[in-house]
DNA sequence: TTGAAACATGAATCAATATTCAACTTAGAA
DNA sequence: TTCTAAGTTGAATATTGATTCATGTTTCAA
């Protein structure tokens, strides 16, 4: 039998109908991001995650059809945490390219803070491949709208697209895993300030300058 | 029980005293390359590798101790396979920037060649984090000596280091997943172009054209 | 040629845990 | 207050597949 993958769109009926429903779901959801950043998704046992949230075990089949499922809802509410962080990041008025610097800085704190996000959105590629892709792809999206705003007024170059954008997102998702979680060396700061001289200026020595 | 992780080192005792055992192992690592690379660690089966291979079940418990040390020796294997590619994109007397263009051109056909060792790659992230951290490791390190390279012969920036190798393997993986994995629309040539323009120029504007 | 070490075989074992379910409790609208 | 839908409970079920092992076959050094 080979891999199966997962089916999207929230099945209507398991959603809560009353405040103690809810609450119970967001129990639920909390352990899990717990669980599964501390184990990874296959060590993760369900009776793992409603002891942690204090239910019963049956009580979670009462709000997800499966781990599977209860797996891709996280991610994709974890990659709309992301996201948010990011838009916070953005402050009006900076440069095309200190923008940039803003939201992998921003990134790289939030790795910090949230190693079990950073841990379960990558394990999406092999639970979840199509929540996986839409994260980055959503990402990469937003990136390149950012370099498209930054051309149009003239502070980037104006054959930027696509590639530079997911190149972008790669150098950020890199530095935030070596130096956001396997290590903390280095100031986030630091980090962003020297991954945006690349953007800025490149690695070539300057010319005309010796 | 929290997750346990991996114990490396050769087993001696598992190694094959004879050209047919050395075969066996052959076959089995082979054939666990294509089972992994197709369905994942864990919808994996040694059932699924030995079928593949042609030998009998208990046949695989002669070369590896379990499921998980077959894993890791193959990641340490392909993890090789993919230095060597690299280095044989390297060549001489080309410029520095060139050689970074080199390196991801022909990582981006080597990442399409051979998909199954991208993923696998990928997953040893849950499955053996030690060696996911030794592959990637190591790779920094490969770019990190180019570029130094390149600054003592002055053509590239002198304070460039560490923080701009990481930088630069995620652009590379993340175009490889993008461009290498999930679609082929680009040309590798197009693409690593295009990156090597960011390490070339930056994204920024040329100033003093306008 | 021969005997012991290597190697091959696949049925049987064994543990792990996701999921089901029937009985019970609580919420909240009427 | 009452009654039904919503929610809770945890023991029992059911499947899956990694690992073991006793038996048979092949290799190769002496």
């Amino acid at each position: 039998m080979a891999t199966e993958y997962i089916q999207h769109h929230e099945s209507k009926d398991k959603q809560p109908r009353t405040a103690r429903g809810l609450k119970t779901k967001r129990k639920l959801l909390d352990a899990a991001a717990l669980e599964f950043g501390e184990k990874g998704f296959h060590e993760a046992s369900i009776t793992g995650i409603t002891q942690r949230a204090g239910t019963a075990l049956g009580s979670f089949y009462t709000y997800f059809d499966s781990k599977d499922e209860l797996f891709s809802a996280l991610v994709r509410e974890l990659s709309n945490m992301v996201k948010e962080r990011a838009a916070l990041a953005l402050a009006p008025k900076q440069s095309a390219i200190d923008a940039e610097r803003s939201v992998l800085q921003a990134f790289l704190e939030f790795a910090r803070d949230h190693q079990e996000i950073y841990r379960i959105i990558d394990e999406a590629e092999f639970i979840d491949p199509q929540s996986y892709r839409e994260h980055y792809e959503r990402a990469a999206q937003r990136i390149e709208e950012r370099l498209a705003d930054g051309a149009k007024v003239g502070e980037l170059r104006s054959d930027i697209g696509e590639i530079e954008a997911w190149a972008i997102m790669g150098m950020n998702v890199f530095l935030g895993m070596r130096y956001g979680i396997w290590s903390e060396e280095k100031s986030a700061v630091e980090i962003a300030d020297i991954a945006n001289g690349i953007l800025a200026r490149g690695i070539a020595a300057d010319k005309g300058q010796g």
